[in-house]
DNA sequence: CGCCTTATTGCAAAAGGTTTGCAATAAGAA
DNA sequence: TTCTTATTGCAAACCTTTTGCAATAAGGCG
């Protein structure tokens, strides 16, 4: 309301969601655009029970959350991640991206950076190649102490 | 028995083991002795309920290799991984050696190779300087289709 | 706009993996 | 051998994720 092009830009985004699921046949329900809503307005991978509480009570059930991001998965649209604590986590990918990425994680307090750096390319292809692996990929994540942890 | 060399050397590598516990004050039991002699035989990291498995009938409880796995992990005897399907998995450790390394693991057959190849520590070093992170490392696994599964 | 079909949801139960409390057991010290 | 106390087995609890099923509602169609 108070910032018109902001605004008009994440209606749009939102737009683009759903008319992506639309394309995919799949219905736009009320718990799915809200879940949409808060992936959109977080920059860092979500668990499902993280999703959940910041859902308006009683938006939406857990085991919905849960069957909505493997349905988001398997279009593409969400990345999942797995930081070694037993809860998946989730962030929304751009149209046209695989998502692929990774993450520094503080041990203390969790914060979360995005990392733009990968594993070198050409070391991944002789450790498949050296083994005779095809379709090799990788998942990876970094940990330390973040500045606020240092102090 | 019939390689008294290769026995010679397995019996050393136990004892090797039952004396860093003993270090430790930890005490040599039924139980963990019969863990480590699982854990020496394999190459590759095993979940708890592999190792529960591979145990001659009733040699102990599930709850047991837990505990155990936990302690091992805290004297760093075994390096703890995970593959991604919801299960940790433990190898042991050589002394004087933090474990790090890394595995290719087939997404069809779930068999493992060992990967020596690291993430290069120049970069891991730029990763954490950008951010302001220390004690930075990184959890890496590589998957893809193995040379039996392509067939 | 209202009806129909059927995907989607809520709820409750179940399914793994992992942890924990407690009384019984046994390792290692004396 | 005895004693102390770490360790074990067992059962229950915990946590995340999945699933069955009847009720609900989204979107297509007349
Ligand atoms: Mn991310
Ligand atoms: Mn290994
Ligand atoms: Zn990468
Ligand atoms: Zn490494």
């Amino acid at each position: 309301m108070h910032c018109q092009h902001r605004h008009t830009h994440e209606r749009q985004e939102l737009a683009a969601l759903t008319s992506r699921l639309r394309r995919e046949d799949r219905k736009i329900t009320g718990p799915r655009a809200a879940i949409l809503e808060i992936l959109r307005h977080h920059p860092h991978p979500l668990t499902n029970k993280e999703i959940f509480s910041e859902l308006p009570e009683g938006e939406c059930d857990l085991a919905t959350i849960y069957r909505a991001m493997q349905m988001l998965e398997k279009l593409g649209m969400v990345q999942r991640f797995d930081f070694g604590d037993g809860a998946a986590r989730f962030e929304l990918v751009g149209e046209g991206n695989n998502g692929h990425h990774h993450h520094l994680i503080c041990t203390r307090c969790a914060s979360v950076v995005e990392v733009q750096k990968c594993f070198p390319e050409e070391v991944e292809r002789e450790i498949a190649k050296t083994n005779g692996f095809t379709g090799v990929t990788h998942r990876l994540e970094f940990f330390g102490i973040c500045p606020d942890c240092q102090k």
